[in-house]
DNA sequence: GAGAAATGGATCGAGGGTGA
DNA sequence: TCACCCTCGATCCATTTCTC
């Protein structure tokens, strides 16, 4: 165990160093002075470990996997790794050499190269790069099998058109219902970092892998034919909800009132005094299914006015531009200014740091500049669960 | 042996992952 | 959601190696 411990600190050292990449410009030599690694290896009462220790370095002396500075006293005082029997080292320490190891991850990234999304062609150029600074390759937690499944599943969801339910996903991909589950973790994170997912809570619903069918809420005043029947919402008090399937056999929706409005958060939407608008629940950030549906209410009712109303926070404007950006319809803001906040002020709540990076980020943008200089001087963001909305036409 | 250059180690803060 | 832990990168300082 030691003598392990030992080997491992001084690959460790040479695994690290520009002798490992051939970058040196100095001959160099990988050392490490025993107490460093064992403590108590000077200490004057350990004698029975100090002799233990001892005979694991003479031992490995003896071996030829390292040279040893001894002190009369035969103290070793300083241990160097004998570069020249390095293969014999990793054997005896059963370790796999980061050499064979980065190998390992060229082949993979070669292997998905030329098929792969363009996110991860992306994340393979960057990784190609950090291999070549002998970096670690990142979300490659030195389990392979994870690693490349991750990197199936990556490609897999990026490619993904249709909806599709998250254990059916994993067993397309796997044959395992609940294999993408495991490492849906890595997976996000990769995805976070190599695409453009700025404020999506939840990436593989965007990309149409969910956990649940989606569901779309809605209520107010609108005509919705399904295949032959037409539905009058202003007959209904309540609210409706239509499921994938639903959603595919709507040949058009008639908007009655003069206003679309897509709401953030549930509670909102049950809680929106509707009047004479026709209201749409989002659920966070809309995936595909979501998107198609209001571009079929734009496409059947252009000249309606297009509203969204979410938190006033960085996550609000994140979801609206994207809302805008994926379904071409110029949705306006509703609520989520100066305003609004100032009316609100007593329920207001402070930023995180998360927070005022992000809307930092967003200062950029003409549209809400001022809004997000108000809430970052003032330190303060709104849900929309505060926000009463009766509006009129 | 002294000085210069190269390299490694220690420390700190940021960011992400994990488990309660 | 939060606290804790781990990893990574940047920076500064110490150590090692080379050259004269």
């Amino acid at each position: 165990m030691k003598k392990k411990s030992l080997l491992n600190k001084l690959v460790d050292k040479y695994e690290s160093s520009k002798s490992f990449v051939g970058k040196n410009r100095q001959n160099q030599s990988f050392s490490i002075r025993p107490e460093k690694i064992f403590p108590k290896y000077l200490d004057d009462e350990e004698v029975d470990f100090f002799a233990e220790v001892n005979d694991s370095i003479k031992d490995l002396e003896s071996n030829e996997f390292i040279s040893v500075d001894w002190t009369k006293g035969c103290i070793a005082k300083k241990i160097s790794l004998n570069v020249n029997h390095l293969n014999d080292v990793y054997k005896y320490i059963d370790r796999q050499p980061r050499k064979q190891t980065q190998e390992w991850l060229l082949s993979v990234f070669d292997k998905y190269q030329n098929n792969a999304c363009e996110l991860l062609q992306n994340y393979f150029k960057v990784q190609r790069c950090r291999i070549e600074e002998n970096q670690n390759v990142e979300f490659f937690n030195s389990n392979e099998k994870d690693f490349e499944d991750s990197i199936r599943a990556v490609d897999y969801i990026q490619k993904n058109t249709t909806e599709i339910l998250i254990r059916n996903a994993s067993l397309a991909l796997f044959k395992d219902s609940k294999r993408l589950e495991n490492i849906a973790s890595t997976i996000e994170a990769l995805m976070r970092k190599y695409g453009d997912y700025d404020g999506c809570d939840d990436i593989l619903a965007e990309c149409n892998v969910v956990r649940t069918p989606t569901q779309v809420l809605v209520k107010g005043n609108a005509n919705i034919c399904l295949d032959t029947q037409i539905i009058d919402l202003s007959k209904i008090e309540g609210d409706i909800g239509f499921s994938t399937k639903s959603i595919d056999d709507i040949t058009f929706v008639e908007v009655l009132g003069c206003r679309v409005v897509t709401i953030e958060n549930l509670t909102s939407f049950y809680t929106y005094e509707n009047n004479n608008d026709f209201v749409i629940y989002l659920g966070g950030f809309h995936n595909a299914v979501k998107r198609e549906f209001i571009k079929k209410i734009y496409n059947s009712n252009p000249s309606k006015t297009y509203m969204h109303f979410g938190d006033i926070d960085a996550g609000g404007f994140y979801i609206l531009k994207h809302l805008r950006t994926k379904t071409g319809v110029n949705f306006l803001p509703m609520k989520m200014d100066i305003e609004t906040l100032q009316l609100y002020k007593d329920c207001v709540k402070t930023l995180s740091t998360e927070d005022r990076k992000r809307l930092e980020k967003l200062l950029g943008d003409n549209e809400f500049k001022d809004v997000i200089a108000y809430m970052l001087e003032n330190d303060c963001k709104l849900e929309q669960e505060n926000v009463t909305c009766l509006t009129q036409c």
